[in-house]
DNA sequence: AATACAGACAACCGCCACTAA
DNA sequence: ATTAGTGGCGGTTGTCTGTAT
């Protein structure tokens, strides 16, 4: 036998509260403590469920909470936690004081989600967009399907997204051992979950198993020559049949990449084409050739680490010439934000086009 | 001025781990 | 040991408000 049920569902008010039950509920805790959310509404003198209560006071009326606009620090922090903690707006609303784990829900889904969806980040991994990664993904999926055969997407894709989408898919394989060795320091760390940490790694090597709903598989691309101008076009296109064993193209010797694929001004990239503030390395000199086979040095664990560790940040972030306070404009916070998760491939194109 | 649309956020829903009965 | 309620959490929805047309 079990205890008695919570509440009588039927007859209880829901929606809005009013000022008056606000009153109510205040007085009630005030003067007895929140001890039983079950009994509090009746005895109370609440039409409401137990559990209404207990979010209404946890989410509004708690004296300590911290109410107004998030500042620049407390986005910050929400954005290094949620590197390292993911969704858990909880235990991330108790690194923030006077701030709720909804409050913290909401303002990531109404403004920094969408803020790092124009730089080019996934805001659930931390990272250039998976959409991005993915059809690297496709580029890279398998050892027929190397980068030469590309030329025979041109059509199809647009040049500049597959240009990319295969400077991040040289990244892949060396991502798998990051990824491990990520793990292996997560594990001695207890910093998270296995499964915590593989939302925040970019998607190993899996042809035709997609990471996410919207995105194609690899074996895509129904409306040959039509021009895709941009990703949500490539998204959204009926695309089930493409074969990319029908490609007719030979493969470059060596897999090597013939530099005029490229823009002019292509330089190699460091740190994955994440122009981190901080640390990131020269290019290398010679610009001639592209090796497509992952020897580049570009790595997304610079970015992760720069934005998930606690001693990165945030000292660090501070460091940038430009020095934001919370009576800073957003306008230049947004620029802040912008310049410190800037990517390299912003030089070589806009990817803008693609989000 | 009216309408449509988007953004912001409060509130609800459903699930899960814990635990009282 | 089992059952079922409670509290907590994350995801989603509903409503209000501001802005654009």
């Amino acid at each position: 036998m079990g205890r008695a049920p919570c509440c009588d569902k039927s007859g209880l008010k829901k929606g809005p509260w009013t000022p008056e039950e606000d009153h109510i509920l205040i007085d009630y805790i005030q003067k007895n403590g929140y001890g039983n959310w079950r009994t509090l509404p009746k005895n109370a003198g609440l039409q409401r469920c137990g559990k209404s209560c207990r979010l209404r006071w946890t989410n509004y009326l708690r004296p300590d909470i911290k109410r107004g606009r998030f500042s620049f620090e407390e986005e910050e922090t929400i954005i290094q936690l949620h590197s390292m903690l993911g969704n858990r707006w909880s235990a991330i609303a108790a690194r923030l004081p006077g701030r709720t784990d909804n409050e913290i829900k909401n303002y990531w889904n109404t403004h920094i989600r969408k803020k790092l969806l124009r730089m080019g980040i996934d805001p659930v991994t931390h990272t250039p967009r998976l959409d991005l990664l993915h059809l690297s993904a496709i580029l890279n999926s398998s050892s027929q399907m190397n980068f030469s055969r590309l030329v025979g997407m041109h059509n199809l894709v647009n040049p500049q997204l597959l240009r990319l989408a295969n400077l991040l898919s040289s990244t892949q394989f060396q991502n798998q051992n990051q990824y491990l060795m990520l793990q292996n320091n997560a594990q001695d760390n207890q910093i998270c979950s296995n499964s915590q940490l593989q939302n925040h790694m970019p998607p190993l090597v899996q042809p035709c198993q997609p990471q996410n709903q919207d995105i194609p598989t690899c074996t895509t691309l129904e409306t040959p020559n039509v021009p895709i101008s941009n990703i949500d076009q490539f998204r959204t296109s009926d695309v089930t049949n493409f074969n990319p064993q029908n490609c007719q193209l030979n493969d470059w010797p060596n897999n090597q990449i013939d530099v005029t694929f490229f823009p002019e001004d292509y330089v190699p990239l460091s740190n994955y084409g994440y122009d981190c503030v901080y640390g990131s390395d020269p290019p290398p000199s010679d610009t001639s050739t592209f090796q497509s086979n992952g020897s580049s040095n570009f790595s997304f664990r610079s970015v992760l680490s720069n934005m998930s560790s606690p001693s990165s940040s945030p000292t660090q972030l501070h460091s940038n010439s430009i020095k934001l306070t919370s009576n800073s404009t957003e306008e230049e916070k947004e620029s802040y934000c912008s310049n410190l998760l800037k990517f390299n491939i912003q030089d070589m194109l806009d990817v803008n086009e693609f989000v």
